[in-house]
DNA sequence: TTGACATGCAACCATTTGGTTGCCTATTAT
DNA sequence: ATAATAGGCAACCAAATGGTTGCATGTCAA
């Protein structure tokens, strides 16, 4: 889990899963199209998304394929933003209670 | 945005969260107890925390009471997770199809 | 078979991060 | 008034991060 939070905190890998939720199944080369990165930069972010299960890789010949896993994605939806849902009017009850209080 | 998953890439901060979830409006050295960190450490976690907009604090007298602040965890939920939310069933179709044909 | 193409590996670098220690300030209680 | 309590500030440090360059390897096409 904290892998897939780390993963998550980078825009650049942000935007590459944004790439491949877009057009599935790219090589490496396809990646970096267009992006202000070395090819190796590139590598290193999705080697970290496939670190945390975010990415699977297929070889192809001399290409490396590119798949989206939405598993983790899933999983963060359900076992910790879900979680904050639950107390979500009480957090903000509380909260604006406080900045009412301040003004007094 | 970035500044939300930046936060919530560590350990630590979330579980200051999750505490603050447990129960809102804590001080800070109550949110220290029982964490294997210095008062400055914990300080600094919930300046990260606070910068993201994840936690309001109210001064009450020598007291810093921390809120939870719900709002940009429920955006990740809508404006991120959701986008992968669409497409999941697709992204796992084709992620089963290649490890299919890898065994050929 | 040889050159071009797709990717891999490793060393290196600057900056950011997560933590520390030491000291200062403000508020409360005795 | 003064001591104890709650928190703030700043300098410092080691390790992790995000990036680079240079070179090596494997595969395809002419």
């Amino acid at each position: 889990m904290d892998e897939v939070f780390k993963a998550l905190a980078d825009a650049s890998r942000r935007s590459l899963l944004d790439r491949l939720h877009a057009r599935n199944g790219q090589t490496l080369n396809e990646l970096c199209e267009g992006l202000a990165m070395t090819r190796q930069a590139v590598t290193k972010h999705l080697a970290i998304l496939e670190e945390a299960n975010l990415v699977t890789t297929f070889k192809h010949g001399r290409e490396k394929l590119h798949y989206l896993n939405p598993v983790p994605i899933h999983q963060i939806g359900e076992r910790w933003i879900k979680k904050f849902e639950r107390g979500k009017l009480a957090a903000l009850g509380e909260l604006k209670r406080q900045l009412e209080k301040r003004d007094e």
